[in-house]
DNA sequence: TTTATTTATAACCAATGGTTAGTAACTAAA
DNA sequence: TTTAGTTACTAACCATTGGTTATAAATAAA
């Protein structure tokens, strides 16, 4: 039988976690502050130090749980056998690409993981293991696309569209139009912007084998 | 005959400007604060509100004389006859990427301008004439590239272009390998980037022409 | 009822960007 | 030379923030 105690604070626990995934979704990690958060919790600012770390903990334990879920994702994408490969780089390019638009906090963890933190069970760690995992994913998908070896060519290739990824999210990341509006407008750039790099990698990878 | 006054008042304000600048690239614009600034120069952090209404529009002042001289030197590369379009490209995109390497505090202000400073001479309309002017002007580079009319795909694939370069560029925002190491090990990948999207910018323009 | 444990709050701290009041230095006029 | 005015600068102050420490309140156990 759970006591009170422990019921409570598992709720204040989770109140402060709710509230602040809503305000960071909201306004933006940087510009919400704890007071800010622990008012709309009900509680004192301090007593989220009691469950959290710092800030950035808050937004760590906010951000695993929805990574991890789209890590999920894109690896079932990549294991559907009913689509060709070509259309899965473009499904997990629209996930990833949605997914950061919409937790643009959590964009900003998952590029700058800080590399300071060696406690708290290696989260680092394991943040780095789901940014690693998702680029190999990536990897395998377009070298499946491609029918090409694993070598330094592909890594650059992969590379390359990493970049055209993020460089999307960065280029919207303070736009402030409604998300579904955004999408909408841009999905056509977007995968235009997929096919593209496919046909230049084609390009480039036909190259290579006329001159060796 | 200049008196003391405005010549000691003139000192003042280029030795801020010139520390805010270094310590600015240094230290990136958020880490550094108003006391930093005001202690290695010399005088109180008070007095550095004397000649800069905030800390942004020191940032600002330090930008602005930059980002006119890369336009500059991007136009410059343009209207080079001596070099194919493909290499202006590249040349353009060198460029640029370095700029925003070496200047990354700056290249935070060129892609989030904000919209809520309407006073102070405008500052805002002339950052996004920049911005803009750059954006065209690449728009052009392109376009004599791919020997294309001024359409919607020309604006898409000015825009997929665009995205990779600042992907380029947040990807490696808080690298703290030194700058000369890091043009040196990735330029290659770079530079294949940009061929990459040249060779599918003329693909796909093959099967438009080939499916109209 | 008293004591121990758990949860939470209030008081406190250092630091920051920025504002306001006051002082020092310089120049011009008497 | 002295006085008044102007300019450059500083110190005191402010509100706010993330975070720490001391204290209070709530609950469970003896």
């Amino acid at each position: 039988m759970v006591n009170k105690h422990d019921s409570r604070s598992e709720e204040t626990k989770n109140t402060i976690l709710n509230v602040a995934g809503k305000l960071f979704s909201k306004k933006g990690y940087e510009s919400v502050t704890m007071r800010e958060i622990a008012k709309e919790a009900g509680c004192s600012h301090t007593t989220i130090y009691l469950y959290f770390k710092d800030k950035e903990t808050l937004l760590h334990q906010l951000t695993m749980p929805s990574l991890r879920e789209l890590h999920q994702t894109l690896q079932e994408i990549h294991i559907m056998n009913s689509i060709i490969s070509e259309d899965k780089l473009k499904r997990i390019s629209h996930e990833y690409l949605h997914f950061c638009m919409i937790n643009r906090n959590m964009y900003s963890l998952l590029m700058n993981a800080k590399s300071t933190r060696v406690d708290e069970e290696r989260p680092e760690l394991e943040i780095n293991k789901v940014r690693i995992g998702m680029f190999n994913l990536l990897k395998q998908v377009i070298q499946e696309c491609l029918l090409m070896p694993n070598n330094d060519l592909l890594l650059a290739f992969t590379r390359t569209f990493y970049y055209n990824l993020n460089g999307i999210i960065s280029t919207y990341l303070d736009n402030h139009e409604p998300l579904s509006i955004l999408m909408e407008r841009l999905t056509p750039t977007f995968n235009l912007a997929v096919e593209v790099l496919i046909l230049g990698f084609r390009e480039k990878l036909k190259q290579k084998v006329e001159t060796n």
